[in-house]
DNA sequence: TAGTGGTCTAGACCACGAC
DNA sequence: TCGTGGTCTAGACCACTAT
């Protein structure tokens, strides 16, 4: 696949199917996207490009279109792509519908799917905890930003938030602030850091005295905590946020796979 | 597609391509996969029992092997076939694996998954309440059966439920007490009914004298609260349960995509 | 060795969007 | 009208499982 055409039955070679006699065997289709994910990461492909058509990229590849068209399928269900037939396909953008839809799950009890204006709090170089440096994968007692923000839905406050972010992969945040409602579309813009999935941990806690003083809620209030780790394109791990919500009035909303 | 091969730019029928004039278009694989999950729910293919080959089905259905081979990957990736190489396509089962990675997702916060064990408290007929009759599209005050179980994750309970269930799908429920563990494994071995995917919301609650004294806390502890909506292969809502959880050391584990 | 799903290719036509 | 992705087909070979 790295050049030419694949010639199969014909002493196909290891670098062509990725394996070696006996070891694993790696689809063509995935080292497509491997190669594809790398212009992404590189920046060479930054969000909202248009791709270059199939047929090009399976010519470039030395691949038919049928393997482009799964790698690409593939990327597409992951939302890192975003396919328009008649139009072509596009490298995804952190726009608000998108994040709304993919990593903001706290909704109105009727349904409805308001934006969350964002108030910032704090920001500040720090040192990792114990536990945030294992999450994160840095060294203990790495440097750190920490951000604090203060959420709302209908312009209602609803939600703490604590974002530690890696020194070294955000320099110079301090002379950025504010900074901006849509995080991820942020990282991306400004650091090229693309977040591609997260993983959540909920928990209910009741309100400490900031918590409450922030919500405008009573001490002990039931809050739904949610501990996220944002991962980028590279499977690293870029951020940690804890959300601390009232649900009252609101729910995070999931479905299970 | 009904039956014979499709012939293509030689006068295609509605029936073939799925579209009257100027209709939408109906892709061949997604009619497949609707055949198909007839099957399953008509119980000709219950679960655990192994399809006929691609090509069979192919030549079966009057289609090409390819355009079976999507709408087999289509409902594995919704956990509705289970694809083994080398052996075949099965229907999927509802076995204690695979409802504790779909469906059950609380942890201990050290990351195992051990398997909850339950306790039935109670199983009754009773009228459904005005929001139950909503989400489980009954009319109002239907009758339903009422079940409460408390469960435990390694031996300590954490987790009080509340099921609600159409009394009409389940007859002579009661004559089947105490109902088992895995109770998807039984509504679709004794009831046909296969659940298919469900829907839930969070919040975080306090705790009140009943949940108190199930789980041995305090009254006004924060509790986890889980609202599922659990749906059929036809779609239709068979089951509304609402969960409340302890999570001092254990957490929901949520990958939003 | 036979049979299954998994991968890869090649080519045709359809639906959609922009021009 | 053109170019794009979407669908459908046909056929080859590969990897895995059971016999």
């Amino acid at each position: 696949m790295v050049q030419g055409s694949v010639k199969r039955g014909a002493e196909p070679t290891a670098a062509e199917t990725g394996s070696g006699a006996g070891l694993g065997f790696r689809p063509l289709y995935l080292q497509v996207r491997e190669k594809l994910t790398e212009r992404m990461i590189g920046g060479l492909w930054p969000p909202g490009m248009l791709l270059p058509s199939e047929q090009r990229l399976a010519a470039e590849l030395g691949v038919s279109q049928g393997t482009v068209r799964k790698a690409l399928d593939a990327m597409a269900a992951d939302h890192l792509l975003v396919r328009r037939q008649g139009r072509g396909t596009f490298v995804a953008e952190q726009e608000e519908g998108r994040i709304l839809f993919q990593f903001f799950r706290l909704r109105p009890d009727d349904g409805r799917a308001p934006f969350p204006e964002s108030t910032p709090i704090s920001l500040r170089p720090d040192r990792a905890g114990e536990e945030e440096a294992e999450l994160l994968r840095l060294a203990p007692r790495a440097r750190v930003w920490r951000l604090q923000r203060l959420r709302a839905l209908d312009g209602v406050p609803l939600i703490t938030e604590e974002i530690v972010l890696p020194f070294e992969r955000f320099r110079r945040l301090e002379k950025m602030a504010p900074l901006p409602n849509n995080l991820y579309a942020f990282y991306a813009g400004v650091f090229g850091i693309t977040i591609a999935r997260a993983e959540e941990r909920l928990k209910a806690v009741a309100a400490g005295p900031e918590d409450a003083a922030a919500l405008g809620c009573l001490k002990g209030t039931p809050l739904l905590e949610v501990d996220r780790i944002a991962f980028g394109l590279d499977e690293k791990p870029v951020e940690r946020r804890i959300s601390r919500c009232l649900t009252d009035a609101h729910h995070y909303s999931s479905t299970p796979r």
